[in-house]
Parts: structure tokens; C-alpha cells; sequence
DNA sequence: GTCTATATTTCGATAGAC
DNA sequence: GTCTATCGAAATATAGAC
């Protein structure tokens, strides 16, 4: 009863082979990336991977299912643990940003490279767009509930404060990666609040201020 | 006098080959184009590649100078032209979304594409942080001139302004592409006001207000 | 179900003619 | 400076043993 059955270890299989082309079509690139080597980083070789998957293509929309459930159990546990809209904006920010432990620093880099065969391939494409809906979904439907349980109302539905929100933190996370002194998450947060209406209102476009004291830590002048 | 000179016909060689590399670079993706194809498209063939670049890494290399030229020439026209900053950031979202005659509708594609390799190899990133830092920077100052002149005043830095309205234009550019009914021209442009401090104040998020009507048109409940 | 070995194709890069 | 011809390397995919 010890002995693996051979359903688990055609699991395992397929989860090794998912693993190891997340890992490597991040990193490298899917067509940088041999069908051959991924099924060395897994341990296994390309007979167990074509007869898995049928081929490099069969691996990447299965990595992509795999992908969106996993992105979406996270992004719905940091919804649900965030006392406010500012600590969640920084541990979305901190997800995208620093490298966790069972995604290396290639969270961002797999999503770029899904995002780009999504978009010349609707085979890829089509599952994709979903994905995006659910998380505009997702992440509006929780900034609103945020909103409703204390008091303030979001300037715009849930799902297009989703799809703006989704954008702030993409595009800057784009940014960060090339240069990670050019976006600090003090400005993505500030920026995310500003969208949201939760900001000091009022006063920072005062025309009457005499001189309201203007930051100057940004790069160059 | 009529014939062209080496230099002209080297000239124009060049600038075939950069063209055709940039289209199928940005359609197909880098490691899926041979050098071959992109000779082919050319009309020219792999020896004149190798002769002019050295092989497709170099070809990359070049292409990239000329697109970090191209972009800015471009942001400089239309941050000159734009009499506000909403048709400023609609004009900017147009040249992102709509196909453009001379880049038909793959301008995203690649720059998505040169980002990956930005992220993934030095080289291409370094060149490639600094143009973003120079597109932030430019943006930021336009925004910052605009805002002097009707009396506003930026809630950040230029440079910090330029980083969060880069990254909602890309971001939102991401999602777009995947599902253009997503994200429209109007919610962009009007997340960007928001960030700038440009919206109307005070009253989006008064507690005391009845029921301020809720806006319905987003996708799904 | 997985592995070894291999057939077939295609790519990157070069050498030499023009 | 460009083209033709080609070499060596590497990739995909398959066939058959275990």
C-alpha cells in the first residue's frame, strides 16, 4: 500500500514537466526553450512530455490553466486578509515585485511571455482574456466591498476600478523590473489611492496655496 | 549622378532589414523568426544580415536604437500638439491601441517583446531602462508645464507622474489587446485625470451624500 | 507510462564567387 | 556589399524496447 499507484505518478509527472516549463519559459523564453530541456528540469524526457501533452504547445495551454487557477487562489487569499485598501496595494505590490519562494522572481516574467502568445495566438489568447476579467472582477468587487463596509463609495464600478487598478499595477511593475529605483511602492500605493479617491482631497490642487512645499525626491529635475 | 551611391544603397539596406525585423520581431517573436525570414522580407538575404549586424542578436541591438528614437520623436510631437491633458491622454491612447499605417498594429507587440528581452538580458535592458526613465521624464515634465500654465499643480513630481501615467498607459494597453471592450478610451482617460488631481473634487466619495447614482455600465454585476 | 535511440527538418553561421 | 551554396548544430517528433 506504500507503492505509488500509476495514477500518481502520471501526476507527478505532468505537475514536474508544468513546474519546470513555468520556470524555464519564464526565464528563457517558449521558443528558447527545447522540449528536450524542460524535460530534463523535470526529470523526465520528452517521450513522457509528448505523451502528456502532445508537444511543447500542449505544455504551455496546460501550464496556462494551471497558472490561472493559482493566481486567482492567491489574489482572492490577499483580498481576503487585508485590513485596508493601503496594506493590500502593498502586498499586491510586494507579490508582483519581490521574489517569493515557490516562483523564484519569474512571477512577472511568465505572465509577459503568456501575455504575448495570448496575444498573436487566440488559442492562447481566449483563456487568457478570461483570466484578465476575473481578476478586474475580483480585485473590484473586494475594493468595493472595502469601500461599502466603511462608508466611502469607489468613484466607479467595481470592474472598471478592477481593470485601472490591474493596469496602475502592471505598467508599473513593467517599469520596476527595468529599473527598480524608478517606481518605489510608496508611489504605486499613493498612485492606487489617488485612482480610488481615497486621497486627501481638496487640497493638493489649491490653486490659492501660496507655494504647497513640492517633493523632490524623483530622479533627475 | 542619378546612381546611388554605397552609401545610400548600404544605407537603405540597413533600414529594410530593421523594418522587416521589427514587423516579424513584434508578430511572430524573436526566437520564432529565422534569420532567413527576416532576409526574405527584406529582400534581402542572410549574408547582407551577418554583413550589416553580425548575426540577429546584433539586428535586435539595432533595432532597438532606432525604436528608442522613434517613440520619442513621437511622444515629442504629441506632448507638443495636445491644448490639454485629456486629449493629450487620448491622443497617446489612440497611438498605443489603433493601428497606425506605418506600424500597422503590432507597436505593443513589440515593445512587449523588447521588454522581455530587456528583463532577461542586460544588454537589451540597460538601453531599454534608460528610455523608459527618458519617457517618464518627458512626460512628467509636459504634464508638470501643462499644469503650471492653468494654475494646477501636480499632486507628485514630474518624474514620479510620468512613472504612474506610463504604467496605467501600458497596463491598460495589456488588457486591451486581450479584450478591447475591457478597458475603453473614456475609463483610461479618466483614471489618468484621477491620478493627475485633475477630477472633480470632493464630492465623489462624501459619506453624507444620499445615493449618488451609481454608474452601471461596467461588464458583469 | 516511461525511456532510449533516431529520423527528419530547420536554423544559425560561414566561405567564396560576383 | 551582396548573393549562392553549404556545413555543422540543434530542434521537433516518432518508433520501439522495457
Amino acid at each position: 500500500m506504500a507503492r505509488r499507484t500509476q495514477e500518481q505518478r502520471k501526476a507527478e509527472t505532468r505537475a514536474r514537466l508544468i513546474d519546470a516549463a513555468a520556470e524555464l519559459f519564464a526565464t528563457k523564453g517558449f521558443h528558447a526553450v527545447s522540449a528536450e530541456a524542460v524535460a530534463d528540469a523535470a526529470d523526465r524526457t520528452t517521450g513522457a512530455l509528448y505523451s502528456h501533452f502532445g508537444g511543447k504547445e500542449g505544455l504551455l495551454l496546460a501550464l496556462l490553466d494551471v497558472w490561472k487557477e493559482r493566481t486567482a487562489a492567491q489574489l482572492s487569499d490577499e483580498v481576503a486578509s487585508a485590513p485596508d485598501p493601503g496594506t493590500h496595494f502593498a502586498a499586491m505590490w510586494g507579490s508582483i515585485t519581490r521574489p517569493a519562494a515557490d516562483r523564484g522572481d519569474s512571477w512577472l516574467l511568465l505572465e509577459v511571455e503568456l501575455w504575448l502568445h495570448g496575444a498573436r495566438d487566440a488559442q492562447v489568447g481566449s483563456p487568457l482574456a478570461r483570466r484578465y476579467a476575473e481578476v478586474r472582477q475580483q480585485l473590484g468587487e473586494g475594493l468595493d466591498q472595502w469601500a461599502e463596509v466603511t462608508g466611502t463609495r469607489l468613484p466607479r464600478t467595481p470592474y472598471e476600478t478592477g481593470g485601472l487598478v490591474l493596469g496602475v499595477l502592471l505598467g508599473c511593475a513593467l517599469q520596476h523590473r527595468l529599473d527598480p529605483g524608478a517606481v518605489p511602492e510608496q508611489l504605486v500605493v499613493d498612485g492606487l489611492s489617488s485612482l480610488l479617491g481615497l486621497r486627501t482631497p481638496c487640497d493638493v490642487h489649491d490653486p490659492s496655496a501660496p507655494v504647497p512645499p513640492r517633493p523632490t525626491k524623483g530622479k533627475r529635475s
